[in-house]
DNA sequence: ATGACCACATCTTGTGGA
């Protein structure tokens, strides 16, 4: 099966390539954020048209995660637990079929940060604090598991063009990556980094300062899988075609081949 | 070249993104 993550920066704007994208894809699961809009505002019957069903987690404005999925999603839950204040819809979750099992996954809207210091980093390390907590008693079931989203996180050096450049951004500072570290160390995989080892392959670019043009980009969506998701991983990649497209998103679409036979 | 965007809400300017 093939599931994908894609922050797509207002789906009301991006439709027209998300459907366009999913016809090329061909995905099963696909982890949307920044919807920017009410669940009753997503356009639910035109992705239905393209073959999914859909859950929401929206909000007026900003924020806002989905999850489509060509099987329908059991045992849903909205916004992530054990934050249950929060009032930005950041976290969905749901499971589908994988084969004779069952996959869990989520669609992560990890909060951005900057300006860092201050009371919106704060914010962005006690939200993966509790993403640990959370990812803790998940993992415990021993099953396959996708934290799939944007993390917001640039891993490691090889992952930004200008990594001094970025050296006291929320997104590269020390304690986000030791935050995101702690994360990935209970036992999550980076797809990606399991399938690849070529440095400064991107998942976002900046519209501003031709960011595209120059290959100026950051890889921070990611699909982070537990091991018994990790052992069916055949291939992932990142679609940075779409990119090239009209009207793109600042992100691009990631995803990840699990072979559940 | 300390340059350069985009989406939303509101109303032509401010906020937020990363």
């Amino acid at each position: 099966m093939k599931i994908a993550t894609w922050n797509v920066n207002s789906i009301k704007v991006r439709l027209p390539n998300l459907l366009a994208w999913l016809k090329d894809a061909e995905p099963d699961v696909v982890c949307l954020q920044e919807l920017k809009c009410v669940d009753e505002a997503f356009p639910r019957s035109q992705v239905e048209d393209a073959g999914y069903n859909v859950e929401t987690h929206g909000q007026k404005t900003y924020n806002g995660v989905a999850i489509l999925s060509k099987s329908p999603l059991e045992d849903v839950t909205r916004g992530l637990p054990g934050m249950e204040d929060d009032e930005q819809a950041r976290y969905l979750e749901g499971l589908v079929p994988a084969g004779d099992q069952m996959l869990r996954i989520a669609s992560i809207y990890l909060p951005n940060g900057n300006p860092a210091p201050g009371p919106k980093y704060d914010y962005k390390l006690d939200w993966m604090e509790k993403l640990a907590a959370h990812a803790e008693a998940l993992l415990a079931y021993e099953e396959p598991l996708a934290l799939t989203g944007d993390y917001n996180v640039i891993p490691t050096p090889d992952d930004v063009h200008d990594a001094a450049a970025w050296a006291d951004d929320a997104l590269f500072r020390p304690d986000t990556l030791k935050a995101f570290r702690t994360i990935a160390n209970l036992g999550l995989t980076d797809a990606f980094r399991a399938c690849h080892t070529t440095p400064h392959r991107y998942s976002f670019w900046d519209y501003q300062a031709g960011a595209w043009q120059k290959d100026n980009g950051i890889r921070i969506d990611h699909l982070m899988l537990s091991a018994h998701a990790a052992d069916r991983l055949v291939s992932c990649d990142i679609d940075k075609y779409v990119r090239d497209w009209e009207k793109p998103s600042d992100h691009v679409p990631v995803w990840a081949e699990l072979d559940f036979d």
